[in-house]
DNA sequence: ACGCAAATGAGACTCATTCTCATTTAGCAG
DNA sequence: CTGCTAAATGAGAATGAGTCTCATTTGCGT
């Protein structure tokens, strides 16, 4: 009865639908997945699942993600940094993401003026969009509410932004 | 008084303004970057250098590419694969990406009410932007126009796409 | 031309991700 | 319930982009 199990079964649905099978270790994990409501990377599903004294390999991790995303429960983000995030999806609820470069923190929008606008523009270049991945960089509120800092730009190196950029 | 020059005295310009040198490495690279109108890779462009007969090694070609992101003359991106891409920054001309999954070809696009609405997002978040990163994937007029080819998903896997997303 | 900080090349290293393969397991047929 | 077999797992090796180290070389101000 508790949400996440609905998880599971879609996911067997899924994975039988493949000829695939659902293991103990696939089913903590879509149900740890869909516990954490934000962004999160291999390393940190490992290191949960370790806490929780669940063993599971790395290898399996990255192969469960795999079939997750080809499933369509989880989503594979860029988030500026220099490996991949994921985060699953409920429901339908496409968003985008602002990632402050000063604190690392990531907000979520959506905004169907925005949406309907690509959406144009793919028509008038003949193209089918099927998904599209949106990060606005800059500084959060309350990061930019504490001023700049003298060294700021340490971050700025980890996202891959020119000093120019950042400066526009 | 070719044009690439031009760029080779720019970024010499930015090198001395923070006590760096402008090697002959460096100036090889910047006239090759300027060359290719396109996006492009590391390896790429060792390659190429290599294909010339310049001998440059894989680390100063790194190294190289962090200054000119540095400097604004070079821009990151990201185009859905596991590594970065690079691509030269003409004049200000900023613009996104259509990326097709089906053959991998690029559009470059830019949209000012695109720009404009993401702004006033940011408002309303009370978000400082800096920098963003779009791209739109799909399929493209002309691999649309081939039809469907039956085992079209495998780019799938590489670009971390859903079938279900693809269906969409 | 000198001196020295900066730059280079070669290769070692890192670290996320993928692969290999021997062993275990899910789930179907009987 | 049992056996069978394809699929899944874990452990660790392999891969590959990108970074770092350090001995040697070079740009460039004096």
């Amino acid at each position: 009865m508790p949400v996440v199990q609905r998880e599971v079964n879609r996911f067997q649905n899924f994975l039988q639908g493949q000829g695939l099978k659902l293991t103990g270790e696939r089913a903590s994990l879509v149900r740890e997945i869909f516990s954490i409501h934000y962004h999160f990377d291999a390393d940190e599903l490992l290191f949960k699942m370790k806490e929780k004294s669940v063993k599971i390999s790395r290898a399996t991790i990255y192969r469960t993600l795999e079939l997750l995303v080809k499933s369509g429960m989880v989503r594979r983000v860029h988030l500026g940094e220099d490996h991949y995030h994921y985060e699953h999806v409920s429901g339908n609820s496409h968003h985008d993401h602002l990632v402050c470069t000063t604190c690392g923190s990531v907000i979520e929008f959506h905004d169907p003026l925005l949406e309907a606008r690509q959406i144009e523009i793919c028509g008038r270049k003949r193209f089918t969009p099927t998904f599209h991945n949106l990060q606005i960089l800059g500084v959060c509120d309350s990061c930019r509410r504490k001023g700049e800092q003298p060294d700021a730009p340490d971050r700025v190196k980890m996202i891959g932004l020119s000093a120019m950029q950042l400066r526009k």
